[in-house]
DNA sequence: AAATCCGCCAACCGCAAGACT
DNA sequence: TAGTCTTGCGGTTGGCGGATT
């Protein structure tokens, strides 16, 4: 049974009163429903002194009457330390767009490559605005329009718009991402051999001012990534190419008009279809 | 000004895997 | 080895509050 006459204030502390408390409670005597100021200062308290883990054993410690696993959530989501809040960056945004496009609905995984954000974060950012947009282009999130629709629109959009921000220099030891017909990639440095079919990178792949760079973990490609969540990042290099956007557009119609290669974006996408994701999407 | 809609997000649930006995 | 407990994950719910009608 869900707990209703509770207050919870956006972005901050649940406010729940003692009356409050005493109705929300389960037949067992546990707590449900916004956590008060009084639990939160508990949980705090206790974890700073014993330190985290065994749930089970602190919600009994600490003298709480909360879950185990109602314990957990509400430190990893809001009351650690390094929980980053406000608003999702657009570097996080194409962070979580390329890192889904990978590893789909892995929120955890993913939330392991943005130090501070946590699943639950990321998977309402994903829900709330990500599948709006599969809505608005009624199309399921998961069809292949939808993904191109973030490859070859959004993603190219997002990247536009934080280059001027993002004026730092090259990092060598980076990671450069190339925008490519399938989307997205990382490439190791000196990996430039094996860029077939890069889309809209600028000739050659210098690491000129006209990349565009992104904060992201250096080696996102290991599975086991513990050591990522403190702030072992590094600059990646994205080549921007002179015009990305809204040029790439253009790229798309010369490379239809040009009769190239069978799988140019041309054969995905018609005049008709960038025109109505460019009306549809809303960046 | 009131009613309704809708985005946001905290917190719940069930399930699965791993740890422990 | 089997049973139980704990932890972690992904999916879902529903209240709050701002925007719109």
């Amino acid at each position: 049974m869900r707990v209703m006459d509770t207050k919870v204030k956006k972005g901050g502390s649940a406010t729940a009163t003692q009356g409050q408390v005493q109705q929300n409670e389960n037949e067992m005597g546990m707590r449900k429903g916004p956590w008060t100021v009084d639990e939160d200062t508990i949980l705090v308290n206790y974890i700073a002194t014993n330190g985290e883990g065994h749930w089970n054993s602190v919600a009994r410690s600490a003298g709480l009457r909360r879950s185990g696993k109602s314990c957990r959530l509400r430190w990893l989501n809001y009351l650690r330390p390094d929980v980053r809040r406000g608003n999702i960056t657009l570097q996080e945004q194409i962070l979580i767009l390329e890192l889904h496009s990978r590893w789909g609905n892995r929120w955890s995984k993913i939330a392991q490559h943005m130090p501070g954000r946590t699943d639950n974060e990321i998977k309402n950012y994903w829900r709330t605005r990500v599948m709006k947009q599969a809505k608005q282009l009624n199309c399921d999130v998961n069809s292949k329009q939808f993904r191109d629709a973030l490859r070859y629109v959004w993603m190219p959009r997002l990247l536009e718009r934080v280059q001027p921000a993002s004026q730092v220099g090259p990092d060598p030891s980076g990671v450069r991402v190339f925008f490519y017909k399938n989307g997205l990639q990382s490439l190791e440095s000196g990996a430039e051999g094996e860029k077939p079919n890069r889309y809209c990178s600028s000739s050659g792949a210098s690491s000129d001012s006209s990349s565009v760079e992104l904060q992201v973990p250096s080696n996102s490609d290991h599975s086991d990534s513990s050591e990522l969540l403190g702030h072992d990042v590094s600059v990646h290099r994205l080549e921007k190419g002179s015009d990305i956007w809204p040029s790439m557009n253009n790229q798309m119609f010369e490379q239809g008009n040009g009769g190239g290669g069978g799988d140019s974006l041309e054969s995905l996408w018609n005049e008709e279809n960038i025109w109505f994701l460019q009306q549809q999407l809303n960046f």
